[in-house]
DNA sequence: TTAGAATATTCGATAATTCTAATAAACTGA
DNA sequence: TCAGTTTATTAGAATTATCGAATATTCTAA
């Protein structure tokens, strides 16, 4: 596979993070699955929206479903996807706090 | 801060590595600083839109430039930037695994 | 001080994302 | 089978991202 591609197949997996909404999702999802109806209660999504967001999440592999009945759960794919989630939002906490400091710096 | 801010911000950080190019100049900045001009060598994109996605990447301090005469130099503002890049690459490439041997499962 | 090299910014055109409202589909129990 | 519950899909409007072309800025060496 060529670079290009695989750059490009690793933006789509950024940009399916890239997402407010869904990415509070996948911090709902990271301790096991959940259907639909608590996804959306937890988090506050309209009904429709929140199933866009994970068909989206759905077709780039993030999630998988499972119908149970009337209810489908969803799960991450792939625990690593939590640890990425972790990792980037070190680098925004310690931007933050550096921002932070700098501030504190620059009013003395 | 609200949750809901840092899950905004957390998404914009996955936002300016949701693109091919930019994902690109981040790999060419893995192992240090490397001025404009080489970026441009290397990656093949024009000198306005790489400067354009530089500009989007200083703003949320993924990368910190250094001007040096005429050459401004660019560099990773956190090496777990990489770390993170480098987990989600493993997410992609363990996905296209799965898909290839589930192809390769319904072709039999 | 001025020409030239390196980099940044601005401006539109085009494409992609996101949302809400409406509707459809899948399932269960009566 | 029908009503009700849960989830998915579609359509269209509004916002946002991306790119190339043109232009501006910053710096150095002559």
């Amino acid at each position: 596979m060529s670079n290009r591609r695989l750059y490009e197949l690793h933006a789509s997996i950024c940009q399916t993070l890239a997402n407010p909404k869904r990415l509070e999702v996948i911090d709902c999802l990271r301790d096991g699955e959940l259907p639909v109806s608590r996804l959306a209660e937890i988090t506050n999504i309209g009904q429709a929206n929140l199933s866009q967001h994970l068909a989206l999440m759905r077709e780039k592999g993030i999630v998988i479903a499972r119908r149970e009945g009337v209810n489908v759960y969803y799960r991450l794919s792939n625990p690593k996807i939590t640890q990425a989630c972790d990792l980037m939002r070190q680098v925004l906490l310690e931007y933050l706090e550096a921002a932070g400091e700098l501030a504190e710096t620059s009013r003395q």
